[in-house]
DNA sequence: AAGAAGTCCTGGGCGC
DNA sequence: TGCGCCCAGGACTTCT
């Protein structure tokens, strides 16, 4: 699943291959994905755009092409970006393909098809809600202590759910939310809003570390995630919890258990992330 | 209005 | 060996 680390991955292969080049034609054999326009706006709008810069915000991948567009893109589950030759085999469950002036190719390929493709000017960035509501970036200067502790005061949703929900925080998923609670020694069913100051502190230090890391070992690939040249990341074997149901915790030992939380798998180890809270 | 549940989708893993 | 069932889960919609 691509979270923040892996989008960040993605982008990073991309940024030198993309930028400068001008996409000639769109072939779109799943037009919809495409959100925002209609396919057929999407394809005749994005003909001669010369692509000048990518970034990325929370999960979301974005271009900024010339006429002052963005081409936009949210990979969900199992969606890849893959800069290819156009002569490499086009495979199964391709759905779109940015014919690039350099004759290489952005192909946009989704197993599930889950993921989502917009075209917007840059002052239409509002009608992607889902962007316009993302909450700081976890690395950003607005992610502090003080901010985490004030948007999970008062929340009775779990601290799992909490870290989910974009609207709070930008970019963290199933995965790096369970590796984050573990490092910060938090049960994921705890309520949001029963953290101590102490275990607010440790979890903001637990999700940055964890992300930080992440992106150093170029993302988690425990299934589907590949860069944009192909490559699977490395942060899969650094997992202490995620998939790793019933196996030692690696700190203490004890088998990790695997609960339903915020309607997410979630593992934790039981010991070092005791569901009691040690004494408010 | 916050929070929970249902929804979309396909391949892999499992039981028999 | 093969069939059918269930699971994975990001974010949107629907419900309570």
């Amino acid at each position: 699943m691509p979270e923040l680390p892996e989008v960040e991955t993605i982008k990073n292969t991309l940024l030198s291959k993309l930028v400068g080049r001008r996409i000639m034609k769109v072939t779109a054999t799943l037009p919809r994905l495409i959100k925002i326009p209609t396919p057929e706006k999407f394809v005749s709008l994005i003909k001669g755009k010369e692509i000048k810069h990518l970034f990325r915000r929370g999960k979301y991948l974005l271009l900024n092409l010339s006429g002052g567009y963005l081409l936009i893109f949210h990979l969900r589950m199992t969606g890849r970006l893959l800069y290819l030759p156009a002569d490499a085999p086009v495979v199964k469950h391709t759905h779109l393909i940015f014919h690039l002036d350099n004759g290489e190719q952005l192909r946009f390929h989704d197993l599930r098809t889950f993921g989502t493709i917009y075209l917007v000017q840059e002052g239409e960035l509002g009608l992607i809600r889902g962007l316009v509501t993302l909450g700081p970036e976890p690395l950003g200067p607005r992610f502090t202590p003080d901010y985490l502790r004030e948007v999970l005061a008062g929340r009775q949703t779990t601290i799992k759910g909490a870290l989910l929900n974009q609207e709070l925080l930008a970019g963290l998923g199933n995965i790096y939310v369970d590796e984050s609670l573990f490092r910060a020694g938090i049960h994921p069913a705890r309520r949001a809003g029963s953290l101590t100051g102490d275990e607010v502190f440790r979890l903001h230090r637990a999700i940055r570390s964890v992300l930080e890391e992440g992106i150093r070992y170029r993302g988690t690939s425990v299934r589907d995630y590949v860069d944009g040249e192909g490559k699977t990341g490395g942060f899969q074997e650094r997992l202490a919890v995620y998939g790793r149901r019933g196996q030692p915790c690696v700190k203490c030992g004890t088998p990790l258990e695997l609960a339903r939380i915020a309607g997410r798998g979630s593992v934790y180890c039981p010991r070092c992330q005791p569901f009691a809270a040690a004494a408010d």
